[in-house]
DNA sequence: GCGACAG
DNA sequence: ATCTTGTCGC
């Protein structure tokens, strides 16, 4: 699939955050889509003895969820981990597996934050923009904001609050089982994001699209 | 200054 | 993310 190319990589950290600020701003909060029948999930694996990143993307049909195409892609390590920087580290990573993705999912669901990021703009975010496609930030932890535990059945959830605005949802994705964090990435809103995080997961906490990529991340 | 901090 | 054994439960 064809991928946007917005700014150079090559970046300090101060730069990178001022290019997050500026980012942020295109950002649509709310759903710009028609129908959703592909989903794509992504993940990133490294191995820090030859400092490569292993970048999978997998295409699933939707709500079927079988597996319509895979890639993996390995490419040299940009940047060490800085959180709030992401992004920075994983972007270019999974940049050259899309560009090799035959489909063009109609939606992507990230493992990282969207919008509950300190500036607004996490990996959801940026590849959102990247590709020009709705996506959905699915985070395992919270890394900015608050919120209080969602019930334990299947579906329950509270938002994430941080300086008076809703920035996204705690999930309960399984019964019992520690809750997702989900967020905006672009052109889709909440409500929506939450829905297509339940329609993507079966009988695991996370979703299957990711899940898969997460097991050929290796 | 202190503590927190996606993967 | 990654390094790691056994163990509890569906």
């Amino acid at each position: 699939m064809k991928v946007k190319t917005l700014h150079s990589w090559e970046l300090s950290q101060t730069e990178a955050i001022e290019l997050q600020k500026t980012l942020a701003k295109r950002i649509i909060t709310r759903d710009n889509f028609s129908e959703i029948n592909t989903v794509c999930g992504v993940d990133v694996g490294y191995d820090k003895k030859v400092q490569q990143a292993t970048a999978a993307c997998v295409v699933m049909s939707y709500p079927a969820l079988e597996v319509i195409e895979k890639v993996r892609v390995t490419t040299p390590i940009k940047l060490h981990y800085i959180p709030g920087l992401l992004s920075f580290r994983e972007a270019p990573a999974l940049i050259p597996a899309f560009a090799r993705l035959k489909t063009e999912p109609d939606l992507v669901i990230c493992d990282g934050h969207g919008l509950s990021h300190p500036r607004r703009f996490g990996l959801a975010c940026h590849l959102g923009l990247l590709l020009d496609t709705p996506t959905i930030g699915c985070a395992k932890s919270l890394l900015i904001g608050s919120c209080s535990e969602p019930g334990v059945t299947r579906g329950s959830y509270e938002y994430i609050w941080d300086t008076g605005e809703v920035i996204g949802a705690v999930l309960r994705t399984k019964n019992g089982v520690k809750p997702v964090y989900v967020s905006t990435g672009h052109r889709i809103g909440l409500s929506s994001a939450i829905d297509f995080i339940l329609g993507c997961t079966r009988n695991h906490r996370l979703t299957e699209p990711v899940r898969y990529a997460d097991l050929d991340a290796v």
